[in-house]
DNA sequence: GATAGTAGTTTCCCAAAGGAAAGCGATTAC
DNA sequence: GTAATCGCTTTCCTTTGGGAAACTACTATC
């Protein structure tokens, strides 16, 4: 059964860690992405959402995350033009990984209160 | 029934995934963590598994896991003496992280690929 | 005595990440 | 006309991350 782990299959495991961290490494390309999966956003209600970012900041993760198709930009043509982010389709493959964060972070969180 | 999601809740993720982040962050840690959740091991035997760090780096980032308790360095009598590295029971935790993130960089690079 | 290994430390340096604050063009409300 | 909102951009600056290389104290081996 899944007990034995071959040598090969620790340092693949080890390069698919450091390829994923690679992409998604930072302080925030994971929080916006979360924040876009929970609902889709314009620019100044994801500042809200995920406090202590700035625009700088979001501005540039928006486009590295649209680069790699987790994110969509959409533009509508109201007056004036609205903007709304969107997470991709693509970005539902990331759900295995925030979950495990999230419950990650809460668990330390309470190991470290207590 | 898991479907509906509560305002509270999203927030909650996002700090929860906020609060895994500063600890976990960085190029390196989860990379360390690993390697040593595969088998416990040695100063230069941590360095020809991680591919790529440095000594400087690698000294830094265990002394940091270990302040957070998810590595245990061990000294043992010998002469000289040898040191070994291992992930502590608390490292457990990890595991799902580190699937989760193994299993999005192999997707995201057969992705890439193709 | 020379060489090698172990487990790092030290120094120096560069690049990327990230924060603070101001500004900007367009539009709408008062 | 004035002020505010939206979605950023620009500038400036500090902090952190990380790489290269040399070096150290100790021990063992040749």
């Amino acid at each position: 059964m899944a007990t034995e782990v071959t040598k090969a299959e620790c340092t693949s495991n080890l390069k698919n860690v450091i390829d994923a961290l690679y992409v998604l490494n930072g302080k925030w390309k994971l929080p916006i992405v979360l924040s876009l999966v929970n609902a889709p956003k314009r620019f100044n209600e994801i500042m809200k959402d995920v406090e202590g970012i700035s625009p700088k900041i979001l501005a540039q993760e928006l486009k590295h995350l649209e680069q790699n198709e987790l994110v969509v930009r959409n533009v509508y043509a109201t007056t004036p033009v609205s903007i709304v982010y969107e997470a991709s389709p693509y970005s539902e493959t990331l759900k295995d990984v925030l979950r495990a964060l999230s419950d990650w972070g809460a668990g330390h969180r309470k190991k470290i209160i207590g």
